[in-house]
RNA sequence: GGUGGAGUCGCCUAGUGGCCGAGGGCGCACGCCUCGAAAGCGUGUGAGGGGGCAACCCCUCCGUGGGUUCAAAUCCCACCUCCACCGCCA
């Protein structure tokens, strides 16, 4: 959610912040349905105020008659007024964040900038194999016989692989709880004010699987929960900036996303993510949003994973963020470099709809959030592609073998 | 899923249709007193929104949402949460 005060005294700055998003439109209808509002309320809290003060005693017959006439004015008065404000709060709601000034220019994934790159792409003196290949032989990715119970876009993982995905989260887990974050197992099931809070409704609602009987979402990421953590909470300054790392299985419905990395679990329905979140004061988020980004090449580093950073064009951004990178690993069968992590700056965004906020000074600010994925299954992936030789065996980073995953994945 | 009890301004609590559009206590802040402190005394003490250059004025909020009424913390309905017990499942 956008300051609305904010934009009312800076139209102008918010207009053309918008603009390069794409939301100018929206941006001028909002502040026509504000005005409205405005008018509406004004209008009725006169009328409200009237009927308070002629009201405090007993009323005679004369004044009962007075008074039974003015209810009928403030009843209209009011309805016209949440009439108005429905219409508000309906723009207000789908009118995205004030991009960073240093968030890339552009309105879709092409315009992404490349910020850096690490490591070498492997040379290979094969034809490398695809993940699905490599954990076929044995049965280890199963998306056929996940077909059969689940449909498409769903994988059985097992065995060896199983292993080497649990060490992954484990290991990113543990390396994030050495960094100041707090381990959190939540909720994957949310009311629609957690949805709603973390920007993912409306704009995003055909994406998300609803569970109609129970007024239940499924999370697509823990940061859904994990901002959900504070909801409604006034926080100390003192606990700013507070850290919190979620391992989740997160849900998906792909729509729009049809005949898009069809094969193997590259794209699929369900997968496990360790994510990372963060509340802190608002001059922080800046700062963080680059720690996030180091620790997330850190552990792409510690994996052994060419990637390159990608600074995410503003257009290409979801309704929270204001700024997002994206690392992206090599990909030797697709031959091309594929989104592994991200992480996005949300400032006071998901603090308002959510409303989290501090006492500095006497008064009430909100926090700013941040978001970041520790892992999820695609480094897994890239593990495989980039680490396996001729035989079709995979050596597994040593960090992940010290959290229980085999030495190799594939023909012993 | 069933039955009973509870949900008031940070905490405790008063409150059964207009004098509560929210009183008291605790806590907290400031002041007086004191060499300093405690005690005592006094004053203040929430959130959201609208208007005004400003001092300030106004509206909303007693778990949530509806309803009755000129008027609701108070009456009615539904729901949520917590506590206790019962049933079912593990």
């Amino acid at each position: 959610m956008i300051d609305l005060k904010a934009a009312r005294r800076d139209p102008g700055g918010f207009r053309a912040a918008l603009a390069r998003r794409g939301a100018a439109a929206d941006f001028d209808a909002l502040l026509a349905a504000d005005a409205s509002w405005r008018e509406h309320t004004e209008r009725a809290e006169a009328l409200r105020a009237e009927q308070k003060r002629a009201s405090k005693g007993r009323p005679g017959p004369r004044e009962l008659e007075h008074l039974k006439a003015l209810a009928a004015r403030i009843d209209k008065a009011l309805a016209d007024q949440a009439e108005a404000a429905r219409r508000r709060d309906e723009l207000l709601a789908r009118i995205p964040n004030l991009p960073d000034p240093t968030a890339a220019d552009g309105m879709d994934e092409q315009d992404a900038q490349l910020v850096r790159t690490w490591g070498e792409p492997p040379a290979f003196g094969f034809t490398p194999r695809d993940h699905l290949e490599l954990g076929s032989p044995r049965g280890w990715i199963d998306v056929a016989r996940a077909a059969r119970l689940s449909g498409s876009r769903f994988a059985y993982r097992i065995g060896d692989v199983a292993m080497t995905e649990l060490a992954l989260y484990q290991f990113v887990l543990r390396t994030l709880a050495g960094k100041g974050f707090l381990p959190v197992l939540p909720p994957v099931l949310v009311g629609e004010r957690a949805m709603f809070g973390t920007g993912f409704l409306p704009t995003e609602e055909s994406n998300l699987y609803l569970l109609e009987k129970d007024e239940l979402y499924l999370t697509g990421t823990s940061e859904v929960a994990l901002a959900g953590l504070h909801m409604d909470e006034r926080l100390e300054e003192s606990d700013l900036p507070a850290r919190y790392a979620g391992y989740t299985t997160n849900f998906r419905r792909e729509a729009g996303a049809a005949g898009k990395d069809t094969r193997g679990m590259f794209r699929v329905h369900q997968f496990d993510k360790v994510e990372m979140y963060v509340f802190c004061l608002p001059e922080q988020s800046r700062d963080i949003h680059e720690e996030l980004l180091a620790h997330e090449e850190e552990i792409a580093r510690e994996l052994g994973l060419p990637y390159r950073v990608m600074n995410i064009a503003v257009g290409d951004l979801g309704a929270s963020a204001a700024k997002k990178y994206d690392i992206e690993a090599w990909f030797p069968a697709q031959g091309r470099y594929r989104e592994i992590t991200s992480c996005s700056n949300t400032t006071d965004y998901q603090a308002r709809r959510l409303n989290i906020r501090f006492r500095r000074e006497g008064r009430l600010e909100f926090v700013h959030t941040l978001n970041g994925t520790g892992a999820t299954a695609r480094a897994l992936l890239a593990i495989m592609e980039n680490f396996q030789d001729e035989g079709g065996r995979v050596a597994v980073p040593e960090v992940l073998t010290r959290f229980g995953a085999p030495a190799a994945i594939g023909r012993a």
